[in-house]
RNA sequence: GGGCCUAUAGUCGAAUGGUAAGACGUCUGCUUGACGUGCAGAAGACUCGGGGUUCGAUUCCUCGUGGGCCCACCA
C-alpha cells in the first residue's frame, strides 16, 4: 500500500470511514485486563454549528483519549448533547410562533435532533474519536429520570427545597431569568433626595428608584458614620408616612447621596442580600409585567414604572419632600433576548442549599488535580462569595421538568415517586394526594446546569449498571473552559459528591478561548467569525487539529492565526513527501533490524535524537503539554530528519554498489523506523496523516491502536551526537559557502581543510556525499572549517 | 473594588539564573534523483518601566503601567 499522492479532505474522509467501520474507537466494557480512561467530555450546546472554541477544546481532548489508547488504556469516550436552552426555545418560538406546551416541546425535540446532526457531521470530520455508540441527550426521557432521580435523593437529604425567593424577572417576557441571560448596560438617570423622617427631623435619602418607596422595608447607615450611629434611633419614617427599622450596615456607603439608603424588596441586587441579611419582611411592589402592587396610600398600584415614578415624583414635589435631583450614570441588567430592564421578582422557587456547602465543596475540588494548577482558584473564590442558595428552577418548557407535585390549595410540594420517573407534566398534570388533596404536577424546568452537573454520573451509567459504574466513575478526566470553572465544574463537584460521596474526576484540564485574529472576542456583530468547515476545507482536519495543538497555552485566550493553520498545512505535506521518499527508498525492503555493526554514525545519531524526542513528547502528552510535544515533533522531523538525516542517506540508497548492501540496508530501516515511529507519537493530534502513514507499512492496523513507542535508553548515543553536530555544521557551512557564491547546492568543493578535537573518519563519507567535498584536509586541534570552492 | 492570568523581533510566540528557539512576513540565491505547498542563506530583539535578591536576571521577588478573563458594586 503507498501512501496517497495528494492529501486532503478525501483522504481524512476516507480514514474516518475506516475508523468506523473497524471500530477503531470502541470502548470494551468487558475487558478488565487494561486500565479504563474515563473522559467526561463537554456536552455541546445545540446551538446548530461547532465553532472555533469548540474546534479547539474538543480537538484538547481528543488528542487525551488518543494518547491513551496507544498508551494501552481501555478509553471511555461518550459524546454527548445539552439540548435545552432558552436560545432554542427562542429559536423554535420565533419559526412556529406560540404553541402549547406539548407541541412546542415537540418541536424543539424535532429542531435540535436536526443541529444534534449537523454537528456530530462536523465532529467527524475533525476526526475525533468518540465512541458514538454511548452519545447521550439531555432532553432523552431517560437523561430526564436521571436528573430526576439525583433531584429526589438531594430532596431527601434536605439539600433541595421549595421557597419564596427574588429571582431574576423580565417584565417584557414575563419570565424568570438565569442570570447568564442577562447583560450589562448603561443609561444615565436621576438620582433624588427625598426627605424621610428620623427622631422627628428630616433626613435626606437618595434614590434613583423612588416608585418603589411603598416597598420600603429599612433604611440602612454605616455604624462608622457618626452623622447617624449617635443618634441612637432604631426606626425611621418614609416619605409615605410608614415607620421602618433604622439599621447599621456597613455595606452603606457614607459617601453616597446622604450616607442612608432604603431597602426595597426589590429595587437591585443588593436590596435582596440585605432582606435576607437583616430577616426584612417583603413587599411584593410588582406584578409579574411591571405593574406596581401594593402601594397602598401611594396609590399607584398598576401603573407600569415610568408613570409610577413621574406620579410619585410630582407627590413628593408637592409635599415639599423632594429636595433636590442629581443626574447619575449606572449600569443595569438587561434581558440578553429583548434589551429591555431587568426587575426582581418573588417567586416559589426550587433551591439548592450551596451556601451552607462552600468549604466542603472547596475541599472537595482540592482533591482534584488541575491543569493547570491556578484554576482551582476560581472555584475557591466563587464558593467563598456564594450569597445564596442555587435557584434550580425556570419557568420555561423545553427542559427536564422538576419532579414535584404541588397542593393546589395550600401550596405545598412533595416528591414524585420513583415510580413516576421520567416525571412529565404534559403527560400527567395532576392526581389525587393520600388524603384526597388535588395534586398538580410542578410544571418549572431546571436550570440546565442541573443537568449537565451530573455528567459524570449519566455517562458512567449511575444507578444502573454498577459493574460499568464502578469502572468509569470517577472520570478520569473533565476537560473544559476555564470561563465555566465557576458553574459546570463547581456544580458538579457539588452534586457529585452529595450524590455519591466520591468526587466526580481525578483531573480537570481546563482550556481558553480563540480569539478573533485580532485579539478580540469572535462574534457575529463584528463579522470576525471564522468557520472550522471552512479550515477544514481549505486546510485539511489535521492542519486544524495541529493548530489547536499549537494554540494550546493551557487556560489562556489566544488569537486564531492563519499562519500557524499554514505551517501545519505545510507540516502535512512535508510529512507526506518524507513518506513517499522513504517508501520509495525501502522498496523491497523487508524491514529486518540490521545489525548494529552496519549501523553509520548519522544512524545512531537520528535513532539517538529519536529517543530523546520520545521522552519529551511523552512528557508532554502525560502533562497535556500539546503545544510542547507537537513542536518537538515537528521540529525535530523536519529540520533534523528531513533537512540533515535524509540528505546523509541519498547516497548510500541509490548507489549500493559503491557504499554497500548492508549499509544501504540499515540506511532503511533507520529511515523507515523514524518516519513510523514520529508518525505513532504524532498521531494523537495528525491523527489522519499518521494513519495514512503507517498503515502504508502496516496495512489493515490502525496506528492508533498501535503500542506507543517508548524511549529506548540503549539507543542513546553521546558520541554520535557530537560527531554529528560536527557534520551538520560541515554541511550547513558548505551550503553557505555555495549560498554565497549563487551556486546550486549540488555544485562540487574542491577542497576543504577541517579540524576538530576528534576523528572524523566516520562521518568523512557524509562530507564528501552530501556536502559534496572532493578533497579533505584533516588535522585534529582546534575547531576549523574553511573551503576552497 | 476583588481574584487570577499576562507583557519577548513587523506579527505570532518558545526557552533559559549566565544577553534569546521557531513560524509567518521581508531580502538574497538555488531548479529539483520526496517536497518551489520546496531548499539554502541574510537582515531583524538593549526580552514593558522602576526597585530588590544574586558574582550575574529576560528568567526569582516587589511596585508601577498596559492587556485579558472572571466576579462584585453602582441606593
Amino acid at each position: 500500500m503507498a501512501v496517497c499522492e495528494r492529501y486532503g479532505k478525501e483522504t481524512e474522509e476516507k480514514w474516518q470511514r475506516w475508523w468506523e467501520e473497524n471500530r477503531t474507537y470502541d470502548y470494551d466494557e468487558n475487558d478488565a485486563s487494561r486500565p479504563v480512561y474515563s473522559i467526561d467530555t463537554p456536552p455541546a450546546f445545540t446551538s446548530g454549528a461547532l465553532h472555533m472554541g469548540h474546534a479547539l477544546s474538543y480537538s484538547y481532548f481528543d488528542f487525551v483519549a488518543r494518547y491513551k489508547r496507544m498508551r494501552g488504556f481501555n478509553v471511555y469516550y461518550p459524546q454527548g448533547w445539552d439540548c435545552q436552552g432558552f436560545p432554542t426555545e427562542v429559536k423554535v418560538e420565533q419559526k412556529y410562533g406560540r404553541l402549547p406546551r406539548d407541541e412546542f416541546r415537540k418541536r424543539c425535540v424535532e429542531w435540535t435532533v436536526e443541529y444534534i446532526g449537523k454537528m456530530r457531521t462536523q465532529m467527524k470530520s475533525l476526526g475525533f474519536s468518540a465512541d458514538w455508540r454511548y452519545e447521550y441527550r439531555t432532553m432523552d426521557p431517560e437523561y430526564h429520570k436521571l436528573v430526576q432521580l439525583s433531584l429526589l435523593q438531594m430532596h431527601k437529604t434536605g439539600q433541595i427545597y421549595h421557597s419564596k425567593h427574588p429571582v431574576y424577572w423580565c417584565p417584557n417576557c414575563g419570565s424568570a431569568l438565569a442570570k447568564t441571560d442577562t447583560e450589562d448596560a448603561e443609561r444615565d438617570t436621576e438620582l433624588h433626595y427625598v426627605n424621610f423622617t428620623l427622631s422627628g427631623k428630616p433626613v435626606l435619602v437618595a434614590t434613583t428608584r423612588p416608585e418603589l418607596m411603598h416597598a420600603c422595608v429599612a433604611v440602612l447607615y454605616n455604624p462608622a458614620d457618626a452623622r447617624y450611629s449617635r443618634l441612637g434611633a432604631k426606626t425611621i419614617t418614609t416619605a409615605l408616612g410608614k415607620e421602618v427599622p433604622f439599621l447599621p450596615d456597613a455595606d452603606a456607603d457614607m459617601e453616597f447621596g446622604s450616607g442612608v439608603v432604603m431597602v426595597c424588596t426589590f429595587g437591585d441586587k443588593q436590596d435582596v442580600v440585605w432582606m435576607y441579611k437583616h430577616k426584612l419582611p417583603i413587599i411584593e411592589s410588582m406584578d409579574g409585567h411591571g405593574r406596581i402592587t401594593n402601594s397602598g396610600s401611594a396609590g399607584i398600584d398598576g401603573l407600569k414604572v415610568a408613570e409610577a415614578r413621574k406620579k410619585l415624583l410630582e407627590k413628593f414635589r408637592a409635599d415639599g419632600k423632594l429636595v433636590k435631583t442629581e443626574k447619575l450614570h449606572q449600569s443595569y441588567k438587561v434581558h440578553d433576548r429583548c434589551k429591555k430592564p431587568i426587575e426582581y421578582q418573588l417567586s416559589m422557587q426550587w433551591f439548592a442549599k450551596v451556601t451552607e456547602k462552600s468549604e466542603e465543596i472547596i475541599a472537595n475540588a482540592k482533591k482534584i488535580k488541575w491543569v493547570p494548577d491556578f484554576g482551582i482558584q476560581y472555584l475557591i473564590d466563587w464558593a467563598r462569595y456564594v450569597e445564596w442558595d442555587w435557584v434550580i428552577s425556570r419557568q420555561r418548557v423545553f427542559g427536564t421538568p422538576l419532579p414535584f407535585w404541588l397542593d393546589k390549595a395550600t401550596g405545598a410540594a412533595y416528591p414524585a415517586e420513583e415510580a413516576e420517573l421520567p416525571f412529565d407534566p404534559d403527560k400527567t398534570p395532576k392526581k389525587a394526594g393520600k388524603n384526597g388533596e388535588e395534586l398538580v404536577a410542578e410544571t418549572s424546568t431546571c436550570d440546565c446546569w442541573v443537568d449537565s452537573s451530573i455528567t459524570p454520573l449519566a455517562i458512567a451509567k449511575w444507578g444502573e449498571d454498577e459493574k460499568f459504574f464502578s469502572r468509569t466513575y470517577p472520570s478520569s478526566l473533565r476537560p473544559q473552559g476555564v470561563e465555566i470553572v465557576r458553574t459546570w465544574a463547581f456544580y458538579t463537584i457539588y452534586r457529585c459528591c452529595e450524590l455519591t460521596g466520591i468526587p466526580p474526576f481525578r483531573e480537570i484540564l481546563l482550556n481558553g478561548s480563540v480569539l478573533a485574529p485580532d485579539g478580540k472576542k469572535m462574534s457575529k456583530s463584528l463579522g470576525n467569525i471564522i468557520e472550522p468547515d471552512k479550515l477544514i476545507a481549505d486546510y485539511s482536519a489535521d492542519a486544524v487539529r495541529q493548530w489547536a495543538a499549537l494554540s494550546g497555552a493551557m487556560a489562556k485566550d489566544r488569537p486564531f492565526s492563519y499562519q500557524d493553520m499554514q505551517y501545519s498545512k505545510s507540516f502535512l505535506t512535508k510529512m507526506l513527501n518524507a513518506a513517499k521518499l522513504v517508501e520509495k527508498s525501502c522498496a523491497g525492503f523487508e524491514g529486518k533490524a540490521p545489525d548494529r555493526k552496519h549501523l553509520r554514525v548519522t544512524d545512531r545519531w537520528i535513532l539517538s535524537r529519536l529517543q530523546k524526542v520520545k521522552k519529551e513528547v511523552e512528557a508532554d502528552f502525560e502533562g497535556f503539554q500539546f503545544h510542547h510535544a507537537t513542536k518537538t515533533v515537528q521540529d525535530f522531523f523536519w529540520h533534523e530528519f528531513c533537512d540533515y538525516y535524509l540528505e546523509y542517506t541519498k547516497h548510500r540508497l541509490y548507489m549500493p554498489e559503491t557504499y554497500g548492501q548492508e549499509s544501504r540496508r540499515a540506511a532503511q530501516w533507520v529511515l523507515r523506523t523514524v518516519l513510523l515511529e514520529c508518525a505513532q507519537i504524532l498521531a494523537p493530534v495528525t491523527a489522519h496523516m499518521s494513519e495514512e502513514i503507517w498503515q502504508s507499512f502496516h496495512p489493515g492496523n490502525s496506528v492508533h491502536r498501535s503500542a506507543w513507542p517508548s524511549a529506548d535508553d540503549a539507543l542513546l548515543d553521546e558520541d554520535a551526537e557530537k560527531k554529528c553536530a560536527f557534520l551538520n555544521e560541515v554541511a550547513s557551512l558548505a551550503r553557505q559557502s555555495k549560498a554565497e557564491r549563487k551556486l546550486p547546492l549540488n555544485a562540487e568543493i574542491a577542497s576543504a581543510d577541517i579540524s576538530c578535537g576528534f576523528a572524523i573518519t566516520d562521518i568523512e563519507e557524509e562530507m564528501h556525499a552530501t556536502a559534496r567535498v572532493k578533497v579533505i584536509n584533516f588535522a585534529e586541534g582546534e575547531k576549523s572549517i574553511k573551503f576552497a570552492l
